[in-house]
DNA sequence: AACTAATAACCGGATAACCGGATATTGTCA
DNA sequence: TGACAATATCCGGTTATCCGGTTATTAGTT
């Protein structure tokens, strides 16, 4: 069973929750929006993002500079319906709801930046 | 979301997992029976068992000088939801299905010795 | 090619998890 | 009460995980 260990210990941790509630929310998010929303490190950001990959709960895809990054679970697979269980635990908790506000928020700033074009700049 | 990581966390652990395994098959188990089954350490077991009795997936009931412990989530809560998925994982893997044909093994040997009384003489 | 932004990989260091063996505790029975 | 079985806890050692800071890579721009 260390594989289904596994799977729980990729779950456990706190930063990778919330990087999956997000793309539960917006499908599609590159790193620095993550780094952004979360206010963590782009180190940290990066690093539980390529953990998460390569476990194949996300798959990336290259724009130009950026690496976006989707949940990619098989939809009816034991992932999928472990996932929809956690949107389920989650969504009633105030903390995550926060946390979409705030993505909200942060991706209508980045939109008003010079509409679409390179508008991350993030420091 | 600290409270569902450590959810999580708690599951991440393969001897865990066996032991949640075995007390879906069974209802109630003492830590010998664990020990037994698993081929553990005694320290082991008991040490998960504590584990999981400290986050509430399990319950003690004291019977002499064993202590039996079984699952006590409520139904239709978040974790019982979690441990059916997980069920519904484990059900087809040939190694779980294994461990519980052990189980049984174990406790028909057990039930041979003298009925019913203390047949456990772990060592 | 040089420069820069975004990202990934690497590198100690701190902390936490897990383990086996030893010891302490609890209950039973003579 | 003394001996013993079952279990819990403690101790130290080993390994895994997580982190921030740094460096390397990749793509776009001039």
């Amino acid at each position: 069973m260390k594989k289904e260990a596994q799977l729980f210990k990729s779950l456990a941790d706190e930063t990778r929750l919330r990087i999956i509630w997000l793309l539960m929310a917006k499908e599609e998010l590159c790193v620095c929006d993550i780094m952004g929303v979360l206010g963590i490190t782009q180190s940290k950001a990066s690093r539980h993002l390529r953990y998460l990959y390569h476990l194949g709960w996300v798959t990336d895809r290259r724009a130009g500079v950026w690496m976006n990054y989707r949940l990619s679970v098989s939809p009816g697979s034991p992932e999928d319906k472990q996932l929809k269980l956690l949107a389920d635990i989650l969504k009633s908790r105030p903390e995550a709801q926060e946390l979409r506000e705030h993505l909200e928020q942060w991706l209508a700033a980045k939109g008003q930046d010079k509409e679409g074009a390179a508008a991350c700049q993030c420091r």
